[in-house]
DNA sequence: GTTAGCACTCTCTTTATCCAAGTGCTAAAA
DNA sequence: TTTTAGCACTTGGATAAAGAGAGTGCTAAC
């Protein structure tokens, strides 16, 4: 157990992993004498194997099967073995194009990344939308729908941070309503939706006259807590056929009922932690919701300090984790590059930051 | 060919089908005699799917592996074959209990009738929410978001009728949009979006002042004609799974390609013939957009001459049509309900009907 | 018009055999 | 001590043969 990596082991896990990454066929002792260490013989290499066997890094189904790369593997390739990546004209004349057409809302925005990940990388793109909570409030209103109701809205510059239906009193008239829109609008501009239950006592005291509104709007916002259904975006489901661990029912079958659930991607991709930029989970291990057998890719950009949402892949452990890695770092540019020169415009109009 | 359709070859269809949808075995002459035919003999029931299938009725796949109903005896069936069908208990409480929280908006009951539909069902459920082009606007706003643009919503009693961001000069500050917003609100304040292009010309010479404004915002009102992505709602995927049909995996892979695309979806199920309520559209007909071995049930809804949305579900030609027809009926009933209970309330403050 | 009987067809399962691939181990070589 | 050659062993996959089971079509009798 208590055994040292040597650098020629290293060297053969890499190999391993690198060839199972692309052909998806257990790599055997042969081949990697043959095609990449050919100045050892197999029974060499067929001895460094079974170390790494026994090590925990490599598996094989059947004695006469050839290795298979074990999720400790992945973890360690990732970490330490893995070679940065190139894109090819092509892709990154793509992510250009896909990002050419500037423009504003945020759900646009999100779609758009989810699709042009999917495409480049070939696998089904999961992404999140930016956590609205330290957005800064553009406009309120409140919007009469008769019936004792209106429709809240709240946005920011770019993007409807939440809407609802609330209850307001029957007896208020739409002009009454759109009056107390303004008042409690003009209240919460500039604010973000973390700091209203700071502010909320406070002004439940002083607008004796719009009380029972003001409660329903400040219940609505502190309501807003967790991401939309809206915001969690799902694209290229069906590009897991295109890799072959799915031409079995029954792990097409898991993969379907996870992503069906918004909750459940949520769960997979929702707790970041913010240090990390790149964060990949493998199945099976202490990331308890991601499924067996799957891994999740993804990225939180931030730009400016201002969170704009994590995308990703999610697709079976064997995965391109270098093809995926490298466009999400690219895709991650062309964002910094478009919100950085959007900021630009926004400082001149936002009151107070 | 010319072959009368005897009472004995419409009840041993009827059977067929039945059986077949029951148990997705193709089913033999002898069973039938046995189960449900004990006056003939299992010769004579031979020759009478000898003939249905000369009729164009019955297949089968291989010389000894029973028969098969072809598409057009699912079409026969459910016109003059299926027999009415009732809920469970069980399922009527389900249905009450869904509805029971009447909550105002559409896109909340949108999904919710779409849950129940596939849940009760077990199949993928496809829902259309209503077309809104015939609602009348209930109010009409901008709001300020700086950067010479605004966001534009409009809204009927129980949704949001569409939003979306609009430029607006850079000049104009937040206090001069809200003035428009209110000026051009007023005017189309209980419109109907249909009814949008009549008065085009008309208030556009009128309003001088805000002209620009103006022609985006009847720019965006002309383009809402299309349903938005969100009013195409898609429940259940995973059920497919439930039917013995999708163990192969090209059938999941092409059911999967088609409901992974929203314009896909509102194809298959959006040109209904206003006429009808209850539409079944089979594979492999005349409905091209349908994919091949699918079948496709939907029942449009209106009460109180509004249109409620189409709503239905896809899955599998072998379908169990008199379940699927049944629950559609009851959530139709339940549907009605609800919507008729709000009209009562509605017809008091809508200004002009 | 109906039925019994039977040959025929087709699929599915089981069993046996062979083949190719790859490993593990041992003993010799470096 | 490390590397290597050689070989026995294991396993899955492909192929073929054989038998069972199910269901039909047809013919001849009822």
């Amino acid at each position: 157990m208590a055994m040292k990596m040597s650098d020629r082991k290293k060297k053969i896990l890499q190999i391993v992993v690198d060839e199972y990454i692309n052909t998806a066929v257990p790599v055997s002792s042969k081949s990697i004498a043959e095609k990449h260490l050919t100045d050892v013989s197999s029974a060499t290499v067929r001895n460094e194997l079974a170390a790494l066997e026994e090590l925990g890094y490599l598996t094989q189904f059947h004695t006469s099967g050839g290795r298979v790369p074990s999720p400790q593997a992945y973890r360690f390739y990732i970490e330490e073995l893995m070679q940065k990546g190139n894109l090819s004209e092509k892709d990154l004349d793509y992510i250009e194009q896909a990002f050419r057409d500037k423009t504003g809302d945020v759900e646009h925005l999100i779609k758009n990344v989810s699709k042009v990940i999917s495409e480049l990388t070939d696998y089904t793109s999961v992404a999140i939308g930016p956590r609205g909570d330290e957005e800064h409030i553009r406009s309120l209103a409140m919007l009469p729908c008769g019936e004792g109701k209106a429709l809240l809205v709240i946005v920011t510059g770019t993007r409807i941070l939440r809407d609802s239906f609330i209850d307001v009193p029957e007896t208020m008239g739409d002009d009454e309503l759109t009056n107390a829109s303004h008042v409690i609008g003009k209240l919460f501009e500039g604010k973000t939706l973390s700091q209203v239950k700071d502010v909320e006592e406070e002004v439940l005291s002083e607008f004796g006259q719009y009380r029972q509104v003001m409660s329903e709007v400040i219940e609505a916002l502190k309501s807003y807590t967790r991401p939309r259904d809206e915001d969690i975006v799902l694209t290229g489901a069906e590009k897991i056929f295109n890799h072959p661990e799915y031409e079995d029912i029954e792990n097409v079958k898991n993969f379907l009922t996870v992503i069906s659930s918004k909750d459940k991607i949520a769960e997979i991709i929702g707790d970041e932690d913010d240090e990390i930029q790149i964060n990949v989970k493998i199945g099976s291990s202490g990331d308890a919701d991601v499924p067996e057998d799957c891994s999740v890719v993804t990225a939180t950009y931030s730009a400016g300090g201002k969170n704009l949402g994590t995308y990703g892949v999610i697709g079976p452990i064997r995965m391109d984790y270098t093809k995926v890695i490298t466009v999400l770092e690219n895709v991650g540019k062309a964002l910094e590059g478009i919100v950085s020169s959007k900021n630009k415009d926004k400082k001149d109009n936002n009151q107070d930051e």
